[in-house]
DNA sequence: CACCTAACTGCATGCGAGTTGCAATAACCA
DNA sequence: TGGTTATTGCAACTCGCATGCAGTTAGGTG
């Protein structure tokens, strides 16, 4: 299920400050969930629920993939991840303060540049003024050429 | 400018047109490639395959899915018809001429609102001035909360 | 018209992403 | 230390979509 916007953002800066959100919380704290967290911190940038599992290929035990999407989902409840689509492939998790960005995603090389959302107010400003939305790009990015791609094809 | 780009576009205005657009191309008019023109024509938004397959609910005969995928696909390469992902749903398809329109999905209610690209060039300038990228919201549409979602959350 | 052949179908089967049921395990509390 | 219950891990399943292959058929040719 989709997080819905405007959740609580938890900001954590360890994985002992998580840690103790979870027990905050009510919830345990096991090996699993430890692992998850884990991943989550050595990563720089959003990854797959299956990447995960996997153990980051190598640097981290492996773990359940059932389990994993459990506790994202758990770990989305409480404000601590948040994912995002990129493009076809599967969804992709982070931290939430991590991810405080926004996404553009280029449909001709397949190349994502993230960006600060304020760099993104005058496309959020226009889309209000045409739509009425209010468009946040960090669940679903904006999807386009990037400029290489255009420079390379003489545009 | 409204540059709707990913192939060329070809126009056919009815099921003879794009039966002859088959034909000009080297390909067979089977009877399953006819109903998936049928529903493509019949429907008013764009669909999904298994919708498709399904008949449109009883109002055209049943087709085998796998089928339809492979013949959507060909249409697609052929300029007829294209394929939009609104949220986390299936692929949706439609006649390319159709599909001129551009998306924008509110994650809130899940309301899809359809629109003229022109409408959306401004968005496209911002897009274009804080990133470089010429954005096109007719295969990703742009997601956020809609103004009525808004409204109600006395935002 | 009938025939021939490659394009196409339809079924089965598979795959990747994600979910769920359930018995076994292990956190946390007393 | 022991009890209880949240959580795990495995298997099995759904859903969207792709593919291998034997059988069918569109449509050109004689």
């Amino acid at each position: 299920m989709t997080v819905a916007r405007g959740g609580p953002t938890t900001h954590v800066a360890s994985i002992d400050d998580a840690v103790h959100e979870l027990r905050a919380r009510g919830l345990r704290v096991s090996a699993a969930r430890r692992l998850v967290l884990e991943a989550l911190f050595a990563a720089d940038s959003p990854l797959s629920a299956k990447r995960i599992a996997d153990g980051l290929g190598g640097t981290i035990p492996r773990s359940d993939v059932a389990s994993v999407y459990r506790n994202l989902e758990t770990f989305e409840g409480l404000g601590l991840v948040r994912h995002v689509h990129l493009g076809h492939g599967p969804s992709l998790y982070a931290l939430a303060q991590t991810h405080g960005r926004e996404y553009l995603v280029c449909e001709s090389c397949d190349s994502v540049q993230a960006c600060e959302p304020a760099q993104l107010d005058g496309v959020r400003a226009a889309v209000h003024l045409a739509s009425g939305y209010e468009a946040r790009f960090d669940h679903f990015p904006i999807v386009g050429r990037c400029a290489s791609c255009r420079a390379a094809d003489g545009e």
